[in-house]
DNA sequence: TATATTGTTACACC
DNA sequence: TGGTGTAACAATAT
C-alpha cells in the first residue's frame, strides 16, 4: 500500500537515476511527490505522474512479468516497469497547469505542517472522527490506513475520536507522532505489507516496527492488552483499547 | 463463490 | 448549505 514513505522512497530512488535522461524523448528535470503522487517533470514543461494506488509497483530494470502494465524506455537503456495487480493505479502526462490544479485539491504535507497550523486544522473539523480524517488527503497530505492506525497508536489516540475533543496536549502528542512514524518509516524504506516494492525492486522494512496495523489479537507491545480491529465507514482499523482513548 | 482489500468520490442525511 | 458518514467502484487473490 504506497503512502508516503513508499513513494518518497521511490521517489529518491528515481531521483539519483533518472533526473538528466530521457523518458519517452522527453528530459526528466526532476523527480517529486505531492501527497502519494510521484511526479515526473520534463524539460517541455510536462510532467507524468503515477499514483500507485493499492499494489502499483515502479521498479526500474525489472524483467516484466504477468502483471507489467506498461515499460518506460530511458535514452541509457535502461527501463522503468509499472506493475499493477489490480489495476487501480493510473499514470497520465499533464501540463504544468493541470498539475498545479491536482496539488491545489490536496492538503499540507505533514513535514511542512507546525503543530499550530494542525490545531488549526482540526479546530476547522471538530466533529470528524479522527482517524478517516488523517486519511482525509485534502486534509493533510500523504496518511494512508497503515500509517494513520500506526500515528493513533504512537500518539494514544483511539480512532473514533472526535477531533474537536482533543484536548492540547493530544494534539501535541498526534502531531509528534506523525512526523515520528512518518520520519521513521521513510528511513526504513516503507512497509512492504502485500506488494510493496521500491524502484530497485526491494521491500521496505518499516513493517517489522508496526504496533498495531494487522496486529488483531496480538498482545499489545507496550501493555499486554489485545489489539482490535473494528471497521470505520468501511476501513479496518487496528487499535489497543487500554493504550488509545 | 463470497469476501477482503483501499483511495477516491458520489451521494444521502441532518 | 456544508459537514459528515456511508457505500460503491475499480480488479484480483484467496
Amino acid at each position: 500500500m504506497p503512502e508516503l514513505p513508499e513513494v518518497e522512497t521511490i521517489r529518491k530512488q528515481l531521483s539519483e537515476k533518472i533526473i538528466g535522461k530521457k523518458l519517452d524523448g522527453r528530459t526528466v528535470t526532476a523527480v517529486k511527490r505531492r501527497a502519494k503522487i510521484l511526479i515526473i517533470e520534463f524539460a517541455d514543461k510536462t510532467a507524468l505522474l503515477f499514483h500507485l494506488k493499492l499494489t502499483g509497483q515502479l521498479i526500474l530494470n525489472a524483467t516484466p512479468g504477468k502483471y507489467t502494465r506498461r515499460v518506460f524506455d530511458l535514452s541509457d537503456g535502461s527501463r522503468l516497469v509499472f506493475n499493477d495487480v489490480r489495476k487501480f493505479a493510473w499514470h497520465k502526462t499533464v501540463s504544468k497547469r493541470e498539475l498545479e490544479d491536482i496539488e491545489k485539491n490536496l492538503g499540507p504535507e505533514p513535514f511542512g505542517l507546525t503543530e499550530k497550523n494542525f490545531a488549526a486544522m482540526l479546530a476547522e473539523r471538530p466533529r470528524a472522527k479522527i482517524k478517516p480524517l488523517l486519511m482525509d488527503q485534502k486534509f493533510i497530505a500523504g496518511i494512508g490506513n497503515i500509517y494513520a492506525d500506526e500515528i493513533l497508536f504512537a500518539g494514544g489516540i483511539h480512532p473514533l475520536r472526535q477531533a474537536g475533543t482533543l484536548d492540547k496536549k493530544e494534539i501535541h502528542s498526534l502531531f509528534a507522532s506523525i512526523k515520528k512514524i512518518l520520519k521513521a518509516a521513510v528511513r526504513a524504506g516503507g512497509s512492504s505489507v502485500k506488494d510493496y516494492l521500491d524502484a530497485s525492486g526491494k521491500e521496505g522494512g518499516f513493517a517489522k516496527h508496526h504496533k498495531v496495523y494487522q496486529k488483531t489479537g496480538q498482545k499489545c507491545l507496550e501493555c499486554g492488552g489485545v489489539i482490535r480491529r473494528i471497521r470505520i465507514g468501511s476501513r479496518s482499523a487496528h487499535f489497543c483499547p487500554k493504550c488509545q482513548k
